[in-house]
RNA sequence: GGAGAGAUGGCUGAGUGGUCGAAAGCGCCCGCCUGCUAAGUGGGUAAGGGGGAAACCCCUUCUCGGGUUCGAAUCCCGAUCUCUCCGCCA
C-alpha cells in the first residue's frame, strides 16, 4: 500500500513508477474518489457534533426533570439522525471502495533499479566462484537423485500428484541436513531470531503482505479463512502486526524455516522437471523489520547473509538485480541469487531479497515511534529466502557428482549427514 | 465436538444507559524537593481521521460486526479470541 499524502500530492509519481513496472494504474478516479470522501467525512462529521451536542442538551433536560422539552428535543431530531445515517452509509462505501484500490497500487521501484521489462534488463551484480568444470557429461539432478534412490518422483505422483517429490533414505537425509545447516547458520552466524511458523494463516495476514487480494489463485486454501502458506514470509512478517514497536527494538531479524505451498497455476511446462518448480518445497526464509534510514543497508546484508550458505556450500552463484519491470508487485527493491546447475546447464533462481520500504508495514500496519510522544511511523520490511530446498538440493548433486554417479557430500553437512558420499 | 466464564488505555483493574475517551494503581515523560540513590510531591501521558498557517477545534474507536435508543463500555443479536470443565486425539 503506498501512502495516502503521495497519491494526492505527487499523483505523477505514482504513475510513472507503476508505468515502470509496467502496470497502468487509475489514479484519477482514486483521488476523484478520494475528494468526495473528504467533503462527505467533514460534512458529516459537522452533523455528528450537532447530534452529540443535542443529546447533551437532552441529558440534562431530563436531569433537571424537564420532559416536555426533552421530548420536543428529542422528535426536532428527527432529520438530522435521517441525514447522519445516509451520510454513516455513503462513507463506508467510499471508503471500501478507497481501500479496495489502494491495494491495487503497485510499490514504486527505488531509483537504483534499473529500466527493464525483460530478463535482458536485469544487471548482473558479481558472481562466485566458477563454473564448475567437468571432463564427463554432468548429469542433470533428477537423474542421479532416481539412480541414486534419494528421490522418488513416480511414488510422488501417485500419492499426491505432479509437482510433488518423496525424498527417500540419503535423500531424505539430505533434505534435513540442508534445512539445520541454514537455519542454524542464520541464527548463529548470522544474527536472525528463529521463529517456527503456521502453516495456515488468515486472509488478513496474506493481505499484510500482499499475497491477497490480488494474487488467490496461486494459493492453496484448506477453509474458509484459512491458507497454506506459499513462504514463512506471510506468518513472520505478520508477527508484529497492528503493532507500534520500541525504536530500541529495531532492526528485528527473522529466520524460519517452513514448508511452503503454491499451486503454480500457469507455470505449467516450464521448468517442471525434477525438482525445479514444486507445489510444496521447503524453505528456510529471513525476514527483518528496520528504519527507514537502514533499510538499504540491510537489504546488503541480507543479501550476502543469503549467499554465505551458497558460498559455504562451495557453489557457483551470481547475483543480479532486477530490472523494474521483472520485479513483484511489493518490491521496490529486488536481488535475485542464482545458483548454477551444471546438469540443467542453467543457473536457477534460489533466493529474491526484497526491500518492501513500507508497502507491507502501511498494509499490515506494523510501526515504530522514534521517542516518547512522537508519531508512529511505519518500519521498513525486508525479506529473502536463504534459502529454498529444492534448488539448492538440485545443485549440491549436480555439482558435486562424479565420474560413477555417485555424489560427494559437501563438507559443512558431512556431520549432519554422517558420511562424505552418496552411493548406490 | 458439548457446557460454562470472560474480552476495557503500555500493564493491572473500576465502571449505576446521559458531562465516560473512561476511576484508581503501576509504568513512562517533564518539573519541584532531597549530599547521591530510594522515597516524597505537582503536572502530563491512546490510536486513527477531518479542518486549520498555527494555537487549536471536531469526528471515530472500551475485541469485531449488526441492532435498540435522542444518547451504549453499559441493553439485545451474531462472529472471533481467551480461560475452565467434559469428550476425542498426534
Amino acid at each position: 500500500m503506498l501512502d495516502r499524502q503521495l497519491l494526492r500530492t505527487d499523483p505523477d509519481l505514482v504513475r510513472s513508477g507503476a508505468s515502470r513496472k509496467g502496470i497502468e494504474v487509475d489514479v484519477e478516479s482514486y483521488l476523484r474518489l478520494d475528494e468526495e470522501y473528504r467533503a462527505l467525512l467533514t460534512d458529516l462529521q459537522a452533523k455528528q457534533a450537532q447530534s452529540n451536542q443535542d443529546s447533551k442538551a437532552i441529558g440534562q433536560l431530563m436531569a433537571a426533570g424537564n420532559a416536555v422539552a426533552a421530548e420536543a428535543a428529542k422528535a426536532s431530531m428527527k432529520d438530522l439522525k435521517a441525514a447522519i445515517a445516509t451520510g454513516e452509509e455513503r462513507q463506508r462505501e467510499l471508503e471500501a471502495k478507497l481501500q479496495a484500490m489502494e491495494l491495487q497500487f503497485p510499490n514504486l521501484p527505488h531509483e537504483s533499479v534499473p529500466d527493464g521489462f525483460s530478463e535482458e534488463k536485469n544487471q548482473i551484480i558479481r558472481d562466485w566462484g566458477d563454473i564448475p568444470q567437468f571432463d564427463f557429461e554432468p548429469k542433470p539432478h533428477w537423474d542421479l537423485a532416481e539412480n541414486l534412490g534419494l528421490v522418488d518422483f513416480p511414488r510422488a505422483s501417485k500419492i499426491s500428484g505432479s509437482g510433488f517429490a518423496v525424498y527417500t533414505g540419503w535423500g531424505a537425509r539430505l533434505q534435513r541436513a540442508l534445512i539445520t545447516f541454514m537455519i542454524d547458520h542464520q541464527t548463529m552466524q548470522n544474527g536472525y531470531a528463529e521463529v517456527y511458523p503456521p502453516y495456515l494463516v488468515n486472509a488478513a495476514s496474506l493481505v499484510g503482505t500482499g499475497q491477497l487480494p490480488k494474487f488467490e489463485e496461486d494459493l492453496y486454501k484448506a477453509d474458509e479463512d484459512l491458507y497454506l502458506i506459499p513462504t514463512a514470509e506471510v506468518p513472520v512478517t505478520n508477527l508484529h502486526r497492528d503493532e507500534i514497536l520500541e525504536v530500541y527494538q529495531l532492526p528485528m531479524r527473522f529466520a524460519a524455516y517452513s514448508g511452503c505451498f503454491r499451486k503454480e497455476a500457469g507455470a505449467a511446462g516450464k521448468d517442471t522437471r525434477g525438482l525445479l518448480r514444486m507445489h510444496q518445497f521447503d524453505k528456510v526464509e529471513l525476514v527483518k523489520y528496520t528504519l527507514p534510514e537502514n533499510s538499504y543497508d540491510e537489504l546488503e546484508t541480507l543479501l550476502s547473509d543469503a549467499e554465505s550458505i551458497l558460498r559455504l556450500l562451495g557453489l557457483h552463484y551470481r547475483v543480479t538485480l532486477l530490472c523494474a519491470g521483472e520485479m513483484s508487485f511489493s518490491n521496490a527493491k529486488c536481488y535475485d541469487l542464482e545458483v548454477w546447475s551444471p546438469g540443467v546447464g542453467r543457473y536457477l533462481e534460489i533466493s529474491s531479497c526484497s526491500n518492501f520500504e513500507a508497502f507491507q508495514a502501511r498494509r499490515a500496519n506494523i510501526r515504530f515511534r522514534r521517542a516518547q510522544g512522537e508519531k508512529p511511523e511505519f518500519v521498513h520490511i525486508l525479506n529473502g529466502s536463504g534459502l529454498a530446498t529444492p534448488r539448492l538440493f538440485a545443485a549440491v548433486l549436480e555439482t558435486y557428482q562424479q565420474p560413477d554417479g555417485t555424489v560427494v557430500v559437501p563438507e559443512p553437512l558431512r556431520p549432519l549427514i554422517g558420511s562424505d558420499l552418496f552411493e548406490r
